[in-house]
Order: C-alpha cells, then structure tokens, then sequence
DNA sequence: GCAGTCGTAACAGTAGAGGTTGCAACAGTC
DNA sequence: GACTGTTGCAACCTCTACTGTTACGACTGC
C-alpha cells in the first residue's frame, strides 16, 4: 500500500506538546518535537501547519515563538488528525477509465465504490473512537 | 496515502473471469482482461500472479492457455484479495527511531502499533464480508 | 536593531506503482 | 519437427508521493 508515517508523527507531535503543556510550559518549538521523533523541523512544521489549518493546533510567531494545543487533547480524536494529514481515499480506481464496452468494465467502478465507501466510513468510526488523550495515556503506559 | 489501484483491478479480473466462465468459456487470456481493465497485459499477468500464488486462480501455458478460477467466487472475499496484492500495513511507523531518552518518543510506537492492530482488524473484518461473488452481482447491478 | 522561531519554497533522494518491451518456456496443432 | 499463442519474468522507464535538507523572508518580543 505504500503506507506513510504522516498520521503516525502527527499523534507523536501532538501528545508531545500536550505532554509538554501538562507541565506547565506554554508553547513547544519544532526543533524539540523533531528531536523527539528523530526527524528534522521542517518536517514538524509542514505537518503542524495542516493540523493548524484543521484547528488542531495554533501557532506564534516572533521570539518565544512554538505551537499550542487549540482543543483539549480529550476532544481531538485520531480521526480529526486523518482527516487533517491524509487527503485522499484508501483505495483507488483504476487510473484510466475501464472498457465501458464491457459489462465488467462499465460496471466495476459504481460497485467497488460503493463497498470502498462503507469500508472507509467504518474505518473512520474506528478513527473517531480513539482520542489523543488515549493516545498519550498509552504512550505514558508504555513499560520502560 | 498514495492509494494503488491493485486491490480494484485484481477484483475486475477475477470478476471477469468468473462471468466469462459463467458464459461457458474455460480460461480467459490477460489480454482480454486487460483490455475490459484498460491497461497491459503484464500488469494482469502480475497481479495474476500473486492471486494464483494465494490460491485463487489458476494458469495454463502453452496454446488455449490461460487463467481459470481456482474456486468459487461465492468462497473468494476482497480480505483473500487484499493480502495476496497488500502486503505492508495501512500505517507507518516512524522512518527513524524515536528519542528513546524522551517519554513520547520511548512509548509512541508501542501505542499506536496496538492502535493500529485493533483498526487494521477492522478493516480485514470488513473485507471479509465481501465476497467477490457480491463484487460481480453489483457489477451486473450498474445502470446501464 | 537583535534574536529566535515560524512559513514556505526549492531541491534531492527514495520507494512503489504502473506501463512497456523483449524473450524464453511451454503445450497444443498441423 | 515446425508453428502458434500464451504465460513467466526480467529489465527499464516514468510518474507520483513521502521524507529530508537547505535557505531565507516574515514576524514579534526584548
């Protein structure tokens, strides 16, 4: 599937400057989350600046400058950061149109769509069940 | 995502070839599959390939040769389908490892790795519930 | 004015999908 | 035994997306 890591370093990110902001500081930089994800800023920053777009997150400029939480990480879930990270459909169709000469050809496209959506919609519903408080809750879980 | 188109075509071929069994003939050639596909013979004979490898389907060489069903579509689901065309996760991890010094980074992947096992559990759960009998009865189905 | 950080463009490297060509292997038919 | 049609497969190309990197302007508090 040629799967990437954009909803994967989007969560870290995000449980990294709750994480942060839970001890008392206001703002998180890009370089500090990118030393924790091992990657580099611009990498951090692409990504926060869709979350912020999502109104996710919000962001300061200027000294003293670094992002914030806009929402509670209780009422973010991971399918607002999928929806704000991964633009496009799981599964696609063919890339040119299919014979619609043919009974399969002509057909194929409205039956796979149909069942792609149902399987998408579910796959969102799993989405939408785990928050970013989940998240860091299992992360801070993790045995050392 | 980067979505691929293989689980779509894989299922246009192997409905192809079970309606034009339904029609009496014994095996289909990957030129005719891929012309309904609109696409090469090679890419059919590839994702041919791995199906017959699953079990799925069978070849002929030689004059008349050919692919055939190996079963029946009714016993065939789109979860078969998907992991002898899909074989990598839905999501990545990191690329790098993660600060381990750091407690997001230490605990992020053993978080969303369990994340991830529950939803891509889902999703083989809803590809199963479709078989590729289902995919050809809605092909049949389309408007014309 | 200075310093620190974001915002963003530009580019390179990598990987995978998909398309194409070429050809050996195979198995029927004449 | 030659011929024919098809699979099996390697090799190569192109395209796209993700990721990493450098560079630099924009912004803002001091």
């Amino acid at each position: 599937m040629s799967a990437n890591s954009r909803l994967t370093i989007a969560a870290h990110a995000l449980a990294w400057i709750g994480l942060y902001q839970r001890q008392g500081h206001e703002v998180a930089t890009s370089e500090q989350i990118a030393t924790s994800a091992n990657t580099n800023p611009v990498v951090i920053r692409r990504l926060l600046g869709e979350l912020r777009r999502a109104g996710l997150v919000e962001s300061r400029r200027g000294v003293g400058a670094g992002w914030s939480l806009a929402r509670e990480l209780e009422s973010m879930t991971l399918l607002d950061v999928y929806e704000a990270v991964e633009p496009g459909p799981l599964f696609a169709m063919h890339r040119t149109t299919p014979d619609q000469g043919c009974v399969v050809g002509h057909g194929i496209q409205p039956a796979m769509q149909s069942i792609y959506e149902g399987i998408e919609e579910t796959l969102r519903h799993e989405l939408a069940r785990v928050t970013l408080a989940d998240v860091l809750r299992d992360v801070l879980a993790a045995p050392r």
